[in-house]
DNA sequence: ATCATCCTTGCATTCGAAGTCATTTTCTAT
DNA sequence: ATAGAAAATGACTTCGAATGCAAGGATGAT
C-alpha cells in the first residue's frame, strides 16, 4: 500500500530536499553541508551527514552548475589520438586536472582541422576551460575570448592574438640534433616533414632546414605523415632523391624516424647508424626500445602538462589574466640511432 | 551612455531569455524552436534563429540536462592510456559517441583497482551511461544499478550479477595461438603473465596455459606488467628458469612480446624466430612493425567499440533492457616471429 | 538579569531551458 | 461567411542546489 515509502527508480537519485526531510533541516542546510567553510552546528552537520550516506546522496553537479556558473569541466580538444605521443600527455591531463576537482570533456578530432564541429558542443557545456592540441584559426580563438572560455594551447601558437601556450621548444631541439649530425661527419641530408597542417611538423622541419643552411648544408625535404608507414614510404623517396647517398635524417617525430630506421635495415639493407644516422623528436616510448634507441629530443610532459594546468585554473580562477607563452626546452636523448660528432 | 546594450560580460552567454526577448517572442518558442519536431511557424523560426545567431546563443546543456535529466553525458572509465592499446580505443569510442550526440567524461586511472575514487564523481555527473575498461567490484556494479546507471565493460566481465560486456575472445585466441606453436614443433614453452589485477591478463594465461596441459605440453609462468620492459625481464627470468632452453614464449599482450623479442635478439643473440618463436595479444601497430611483425591475435576493435556504444546507447534508451555479453574472435594475425605448424 | 554579538538556521529566490496547459491564430470544409 | 479542427504561441511551473537575508538561539560581557 504505502509503496511511496520506497519509489524504486527513486534509490540513488535522493535530491537535497530528500536528505534534509530525512534529517528534519532545510534544503539550505544540507546544500550548506557540503560547502566548505559555511556555516553548520556540528550535531546537525551530523545528522545531515548521517541521512545523505542513508539515502545515498551525491550533490547533482548539473545544478550546482546552473546556479554557481561553474560547471567543473574542461574540454581537452586532441586531434590524432593514435599519434602514440598523445595518450601519455591526455592521461597526465586528465589526472592532474581529476586532482583538482575538475572533470575533463573529451572531444576526439579525426584531423586536425575539424574543430568547429566540437566548438558547439564546448559552447554548449559551458566548460571553464580548454586545452587544445589542435590548429585553431584566429576566428574559433576570438570565439573563445568573447566567451571568456580560459584556453592553453599544447604544443601551438596563437596565429593571430596572443593565447596561452604551453610548447616544446622545436627550434632548440632541432639545433641540437642538427648541430650533432653535422659534427659527426654528414653529407647528404635528408628530412621528413609532418602532415602540411600540422604546426609543430612545419616548426620542425623549418628549423632544422634552416640551421643546416646557416651551416651550409643543404637537404632534401619529403612529405611525412607522422606515422610508421609514412617513414619507410619517406625513405624510399629520398633514396631515390639522393641516389642513396642519404647518410643523415631528419625526422619530424620518432616514429617516422623508427619506419625509417626499419625500412633503411630491412628494405635497403642500409646499417643503422653505420651508414645512416637517423634522428627523431617527441622521445615516445617505443624510441627507447633497444631495437631502436632514436636520438632524439624528449619532451618533458609532465612539466609541460603540469604548466598548461596551472595556466589555465589561474586563468578560471582569475578572468583578467593576461596569455602566457611557456616554452619548454626538451632532453637531448643520445640513442644509438646516428653517430654523432 | 547607454552602455546597457552591449555588457560586454554578457556576450556569448546569451540565455533563451534573451533571445526571445529580440526576436519579440517567449522562452517557450525559442526552446522549441530548437527541438526537433516541435510546432513552430516558419516565420517565428526565422526570426529566432536570426536573433540566435545576433546574439551568439548556444542552448545551455547543463540547464538542459537538469530539467530533462539527462545529462547527455557519458563516463568512459580507463585504466592505463598508456596501454597502446587503449588509445585507438578511446579514439573509436569518442567519436562514436560524438556522432550519436553523447559527449565523453573521461575518468583515467593510475591504476586498474583505482575506480572507487572516480565513482563518486560519476554519480555527481548524472552521466547517462559508462563504458568500463577497469576492474569494477560487485558493489561497484551493483552502484550502477541501483542508480539505473547502464553499464558497459570493455575486455572485462561482471564477477558477479550479469553485466553487459564487450570482449575479444581470449580462449579461442590463445588456442589458436597454441595450436599453432604446438604444431610447430615446439618444446620448452614460456608464458609471460600480465599484472596480478588484469582481468584479460588473467584469463589469457590461463586459457593458453590449460591448451598447453591439454595437449600435453609443460609450460613455465612468470609474471609481467603488460609493458616493454616487463618483456625483457620475464624473459630473461624464463631462460633462467628453463636453461635457456626456452623455444616457445606466449606473452600476454603484444607489448611484452616486443620487448621480450628484442631482448631475446639483442641481449642473448637469439634468433627469432628461428631458435625462438613468440606470440602475443591485441594486434597493437607495434607489433605489425617490420623488425617484429609478430604473430598475434588482433582484437576488431571497429567492430568491438561499435557494439560497446550500440549496447549503451540501447540501455540509456530503454532502461529495462537485460544486460548482454557480446564476445568477439580475433583474428590469427601470422608475422614472423613464430615458427608455426 | 540584560543586552550586544556571533553563530545557526530557514525562507525565498535564482540559474536556463523544457514542457503542460490554456489561449489565440490560422486553416479547412461547408 | 462560419463552424470546427488544427496549429502556433505564451504564461507558468519545474528540475536541484546555492545564497542573500532575516529571524532565532547560543554565548559572553557587564
Amino acid at each position: 500500500m504505502a509503496a511511496k515509502k520506497q519509489p524504486e527508480a527513486n534509490s540513488g537519485r535522493a535530491t537535497s530536499y530528500d536528505v534534509a526531510r530525512q534529517a528534519g533541516v532545510s534544503q539550505s542546510a544540507v546544500s550548506r553541508c557540503f560547502k566548505q567553510g559555511a556555516s553548520v552546528a556540528p550535531r546537525t552537520r551530523e545528522k545531515i551527514l548521517a541521512a545523505a550516506r542513508e539515502l545515498n546522496y551525491y550533490p547533482n553537479a548539473i545544478a550546482q552548475g546552473l546556479i554557481t556558473r561553474r560547471s567543473n569541466l574542461v574540454a581537452i580538444i586532441i586531434s590524432n589520438l593514435t599519434n602514440l605521443y598523445y595518450p601519455e600527455v591526455l592521461a597526465e591531463l586528465t589526472q592532474r586536472l581529476s586532482a583538482q576537482g575538475i572533470r575533463v570533456l573529451l572531444f576526439s578530432l579525426a584531423a586536425e582541422s575539424d574543430v568547429d564541429e566540437v566548438l558547439d558542443q564546448v559552447w554548449r557545456y559551458r566548460v571553464d576551460g580548454a586545452i587544445v592540441a589542435a590548429r585553431l584559426h584566429p576566428e574559433q580563438l576570438a570565439a573563445f575570448d568573447d566567451r571568456g572560455v580560459p584556453v592553453v594551447l599544447y604544443n601551438r601558437v596563437g596565429e593571430g592574438d596572443p593565447v596561452s601556450s604551453v610548447c616544446c621548444d622545436s627550434v632548440s631541439g632541432e639545433y641540437a640534433l642538427v648541430d650533432a649530425l653535422v659534427e659527426g661527419d654528414h653529407h647528404v641530408f635528408g628530412i621528413i616533414s609532418g602532415p602540411a597542417d600540422s604546426y609543430v611538423g612545419e616548426e620542425r622541419v623549418e628549423a632544422a632546414r634552416r640551421r643546416l643552411h646557416q651551416l651550409g648544408r643543404d637537404c632534401q625535404i619529403v612529405r611525412g605523415n607522422f606515422d610508421y608507414v609514412s617513414g619507410d614510404a619517406a625513405l624510399r623517396d629520398l633514396m631515390r632523391l639522393t641516389d642513396g647517398k642519404l647518410d643523415a635524417l631528419i625526422c619530424a617525430n620518432d616514429l617516422m624516424a623508427i619506419g625509417a630506421i626499419d625500412s633503411a635495415r630491412i628494405n635497403f639493407g642500409i646499417e643503422v647508424p653505420q651508414d645512416l644516422s637517423v634522428v627523431g623528436f617527441d622521445g615516445v616510448s617505443p624510441a627507447t626500445w633497444l631495437a631502436y634507441q632514436v636520438t632524439t629530443i624528449r619532451q618533458p610532459v609532465r612539466r609541460m602538462t603540469e604548466a598548461a594546468v596551472a595556466m589555465l585554473i589561474e586563468r578560471i580562477e582569475q578572468p583578467g589574466l593576461s596569455p602566457e607563452q611557456r616554452l619548454f626546452a626538451g632532453e637531448l636523448l643520445t640513442g644509438s640511432s646516428a653517430r654523432l660528432g
